[in-house]
DNA sequence: TGTTGTTACGGAAAACGTAAATATT
DNA sequence: AATATTTACGTTTTCCGTAACAACA
């Protein structure tokens, strides 16, 4: 039994059970990977994958299990390095910070200078991606953080921590009727709304789910005749006409932004929270944690204390 | 960074920062140990061992940090190598059970053949120890289970759950004037017993510090004249004249232990539970969890299924 | 001065990559 | 036929034990 056996398998379960590709993606040789596999079932007294000739398609009951407790070694050995990194280095390191456009765009420039400074020494990445890839990264160790306003919080393996609450807005020109009404009336409704074309988020990203949510609970089909990703391209096709935005309301700013007006529509669509996740059970080094105790309120600092203890059990 | 490693260091602080022994017990070379120590702690980058010149002291902060890490990857291993025997050969292997004397000799014999029949492949040792070393083996995986009344509940690093209840029974001749209080009063108090000369456990086993606490309770002083592990050693010490015993109620059979007869104490020193333990995180073969279930009562069940789960995460 | 840890060295074992063979789709 | 895995084999590296050396207490 050795190291190099736990992290083939890792690497061929997460290349779908192909030994070809984890070999490339370890930059080794494949019949190194297919021998030490072979070995270690061997020893084991277990078959771990499951076999048609031989071709390998997955893993057998037993080899789940062993995938799990293995899965738990690798995690613990990246700890090791993480740990003694922090020792050996304190202040210097890689920070990859996995986050959708929108984190990236408007909330994290409200952290990532005081960072800078404290850590002039971390180097940082930012990973763009949907929640659910960026979920994935963290659980792949790719990322050392996530944020997103969707799917970290239930996602399994992850521990997530609220960041701060945010609310939706509408974008549009000032000449546009919802605009009138919003002037007029104090605010829009629903029903306003769902009379013009919707620029908004694509699927799961930034509370489009919840948008989602709200109209079907009222029975309505917005038009939604483009999504993206990105707040700015939203607010691009919005000043072109295509229809009105719905974006987060830390995307608008009236300065720049201009000549489009925002259209508060927190009453409905409700409050998000964006949140920031890490992977439960990872060391996390002390840039780490600073770098989480940035980017949380105030508030959550018990869950947050409690978190970081749990993670870095001292 | 190797198995090897991690093997050699955990063992190294086991053996008190000791190469020499370590190696010793691991059968291999003491210049083997000191390398492989070395090369961990350069690929680290991290000082693991506190040195003063070439003797090696103790942990550093940071080798602390490591160790913990490591000693959770070794705990790993063994649940793999555990994980895997279960299934390979899913009804032979050994079970080791650390208990006191009094455990092995009076509530274990009412389970053990029925799990000799259900499992007649598996080897059987019971490891008679105190209640500090039956933890101390559990926790060095030495045990797969422990079993005593006192400390495994309290240590850290162990789960334990409810087994039994027992009461404490003196014991003494029929002539014995404290047997005739009982007979006349139906029961005796701490102050008549106070009057005699006592046998009972050695301190921390069997509910001894129940005793001494109850005794201290009411500002008496027992007259302890003579301490032993075992309800036997202190049967015979009654029946010679010593003192009047107190046991555990189990321990005692009218039949097998006549001339003495017994009385019942329970009132004055409170219910007594066996508690039976695994290492926290350790995997449990299927015929560990079998043995569990035996020991443990029904009422039980909630606890234990958690515990079993827990330990076993499907 | 005995005990304990490190350095030096050499034989044995294993790790790993290339090439070839075999099986699968 | 093309892709994927296993087998074969030879080189290279690592492992590990003995012996010699150095330092603590």
């Amino acid at each position: 039994m050795n190291l190099q056996q736990f992290r083939f398998l890792r690497e061929v379960i997460r290349r779908n059970f192909n030994l070809t590709q984890a070999a490339n993606h370890l930059h080794t040789s494949q019949p190194g990977i297919s021998k030490a596999i072979m070995e270690f079932e061997s020893e084991l007294g277990v078959q771990i994958f499951e076999r048609h000739g031989k071709r390998i398609r997955g893993l057998t009951r037993p080899g789940a299990d062993v995938a799990k407790i293995v899965e738990r070694i690798n995690q613990e050995i990246e700890n090791l390095r993480r740990l003694s990194e922090d020792y050996a280095q304190h202040d210097a390191g890689r920070l990859v910070i996995a986050c959708t456009h929108t984190q990236a765009r408007y909330a994290l420039p409200k952290v990532i200078p005081m960072f800078r400074q404290q850590f002039p020494k971390v180097h940082l990445s930012l990973a763009e991606g949907s929640p659910t890839q960026i979920a994935e990264m963290v659980l792949n160790d790719e990322a050392d953080v996530g944020m997103a306003t969707e799917t970290l919080a239930k996602t399994p393996g992850l521990v997530s921590l609220a960041c701060y609450h945010w609310e939706h807005v509408l974008v549009c020109h000032a000449d546009h009727p919802l605009y009138a009404i919003y002037r007029s009336e104090g605010a829009v409704g629903l029903q306003d709304l769902v009379c013009y074309p919707i620029v908004t988020y694509d699927t799961a990203f930034s509370g489009r789910r919840q948008i989602d949510q709200v109209f079907s609970d009222h029975d309505l089909k917005p038009d939604i005749v483009l999504a993206a990703v990105d707040s700015d391209v939203i607010k691009t096709y919005v000043d072109l006409g295509l229809g009105v935005g719905i974006i987060a309301s830390v995307a608008f700013d009236p300065l720049h932004d201009s000549p489009l007006c925002s259209v508060p529509v927190g009453h409905l669509f409700g409050r998000q929270t964006a949140r920031l996740a890490v992977r439960q059970g990872a060391f996390l080094r002390d840039f780490v944690r600073t770098f989480i105790r940035m980017m949380t309120r105030q508030e959550e600092t018990d869950a947050l204390n409690k978190l970081l203890s749990q993670n870095n059990p001292d």
